[in-house]
DNA sequence: CCGCACACGTGAGTC
DNA sequence: TGACTCACGTGTGCG
């Protein structure tokens, strides 16, 4: 069966991406080149062909130009295959027909990824409930990227104290950090903080780290004064 | 300029992505046909152009067809660059280099997809359940915002009693507030409303504090008329 | 008829 | 050299 006619395409389609017929995985296996050469497709298309010349297995210049051909040819067929199951997964996704062009297809695709990146992060920061265990967070990611400077999201969760805040206003004043936006939440004596601050043009990624330690010893500072029972601190530092 | 040579492939992809030069929206506009027909590009292609027929208002077939030709070649240019411009905000979208192919960016955003449909899934069903905490969450946020007025998106979790729902229409009614949508989700006895509401013109953003205090308020009813253990109530407000 | 979208084969480029 | 990707122009079918 070839898909070369309309009528069959969206059936062809329909069996790639269901796998019940093979097509290469991305970038893997891409070697298995001519697994349909000695198929029914061996249609007559180039007059070199239909003159007499053979190019089964033939060293000659034509032969092999000629091989060299069919094979990209045959190359750039699996590649079209490939786009395209990939676009009717996406088709599959998302809440349209399977008859709506490519081009606004992936114009949905790209507003529903930024919907869907914006609502995870809105609730991200939606989940900001002390929880009973201490715990100390730095996210920076290139999504908090803005032009040059390096952002940082922290979290910090821990027992409340009159002095925590101020605390914490000396450690970032003292690391050069600005706070962009802060988030406090208070829950039976216990407090989140979740801060978003941007570092000047100087620091580097390491900062990161600067930031984990001093709320660090800002935290063991607070369970060691206060003899508090809640030893365990969860000290989570991600980079995306 | 012509995207014609691979060295200013990219530069025109940028432009066309950043919007320094137009390329058709999809599906609208496409009338925008000619634009460029009378810029560099008019190089002579077909042989009966350096024959010298004329193709310029032709009306003679091989004219028409000529034009006609023409038009097509254009068209499915633009089309293609709709195509990969999009393609191109998914890399910038994504975690990934500019260089990555297109069948591979697809896969990525797949998967992409897939994850944050069942993280936003997954997280909205967490936030439709009753917890074990009693809870107010007033959220506004600019995107709240419709055609002028204020909206709210305002939670309260509580222990579930018969005249619950109707104190809560009267606060809002007494408050001015339009309900827009409203989510009831009860489990083992608990209750969580969320709802979102709409503030008339002449109300400020401190509105959000009047609901605040009235869920308050009624939040501390219930548990002094049951007697309820549960003292700790989550309180919060963000303003983003 | 024309506009539109697609698959196709091919030349050119990169690694 | 070949394996791979891409943009291009073209043929074709649909509305």
């Amino acid at each position: 069966m070839q898909p070369g006619n309309h009528q069959s395409q969206e059936l062809y389609r329909f069996l790639v991406q269901n796998g019940l017929i093979s097509v290469n995985n991305d970038h893997q296996l891409s070697a298995m080149q001519s697994f349909c050469s000695s198929s029914s497709n061996n249609y007559s298309y180039y007059p070199l062909e239909l003159s007499g010349v053979s190019t089964e297995h033939d060293a000659s210049p034509q032969g092999r130009a000629l091989a060299a051909l069919k094979n990209h040819k045959e190359a750039e067929k699996r590649r079209r295959e490939r786009i395209n199951s990939h676009l009717d997964k996406l088709r599959g996704l998302l809440p349209c027909n399977s008859k709506t062009d490519k081009a606004s297809l992936l114009a949905k695709v790209v507003q529903r990824v930024k919907e869907l990146k914006q609502q995870t992060s809105e609730i991200a920061e939606l989940e900001t409930f002390p929880s009973e265990t201490d715990e100390i967070t730095v996210l920076s990611s290139n999504d908090y990227t803005n032009d040059g400077r390096i952002v940082f999201k922290a979290s910090l969760c821990c027992e409340d104290r009159s002095d925590l805040l101020p605390d914490l206003i000396e450690i970032l004043k003292s690391l050069h950090l600005k706070t962009i936006k802060a988030e406090i939440a208070t829950l039976g004596g216990r407090i989140r903080n979740v801060f978003i601050v941007a570092a000047d043009k100087d620091h580097t990624i390491e900062s990161v780290n600067f930031l984990q330690n001093a709320l660090k010893s800002l935290l063991e500072r607070s369970n060691s004064s206060e003899r508090s029972k809640r030893r365990r601190v969860l000290d989570r530092t991600l980079v995306l």
